[in-house]
DNA sequence: CATCACGGTATCCTTTTCGACACTAGGGGC
DNA sequence: GCCCCTAGTGTCGAAAAGGATACCGTGATG
């Protein structure tokens, strides 16, 4: 459902970027990623559907499944489900997923840096 | 023509991995960067507009213009037009652009590392 | 019995993005 | 006069990505 970001990887060295921006692509992959990767201070950093809706509210479930699902296609996410009777259903990131932690951490830090100056003039009292 | 990712904010800390991944979004922009910032030895790495279709030659001209576009109107690039007969346009990065560099290396370290399994087999030669 | 919680799915529709292709300007070369 | 070069621009149309909304099963609760 996604995965349109050029198939003929012939872009010689830009190739390896255009490969990583591919699975991060995907308007709400990176945030995923991220709560994924930092939000969580457990070892693992599990994240059931539902904490990952309340932490992404503007994201449908449709939505929200859709990217977990590629992200789970491209290796980065481990999905557990639960046979309960609620059923509960847990993300985490794959060691693959992990890996992108520098990465992440790079967009996150530039981000941070440069504050998104004509992106949002309604931010700055959104105490996080 | 692009500015689709999430108009609203809402996403807490994961905001600013979107935000910075927004500039790069865009099936191109980040082989582009990658092109000005790395591929070029000269101090500015400036190229021209028919260098870099050479080194992305299945990117039409008009998808090239309109990347190029939206980095300049990011302030990632700049534009320098010279008034001469068979026209000449130079693109460099702008010092926002290069504030971009641990990102898109964060980028194709990771492309390079991870070697991009179902990609190219082709590739493998390159150290850059 | 009706309702809720949880994690999805299915369907439909709109917006955005991308690609093909043609056309322009204007000096130089033949 | 005609074609070539560079760096675009314009228009058209197809496809994809994303959003809204509704429905599913099942055990507990009221």
């Amino acid at each position: 459902m996604a995965r349109t970001r050029h198939r003929s990887l012939d872009c010689s060295p830009g190739c390896a970027v255009e490969a990583t921006l591919q699975l991060i692509d995907g308007k709400w992959k990176g945030v995923i990623l991220y709560h994924l990767l930092d939000e969580v201070p457990e070892p693992e950093g599990a994240l059931r559907f539902s904490a990952l809706r309340r932490r992404m509210p503007n994201v449908t479930q449709r939505m929200l499944t859709n990217q977990l699902r590629e992200l789970e296609a491209d290796g980065l996410v481990h999905r557990t489900v639960y046979a309960e009777v609620p059923p509960r259903v847990e993300y985490r990131l794959t060691a693959r997923g992990r890996s992108l932690a520098p990465v992440i951490r790079a967009l996150k830090a530039w981000g941070d840096a440069h504050a998104t100056p004509e992106a949002s003039p309604e931010a700055g009292s959104r105490a996080a």
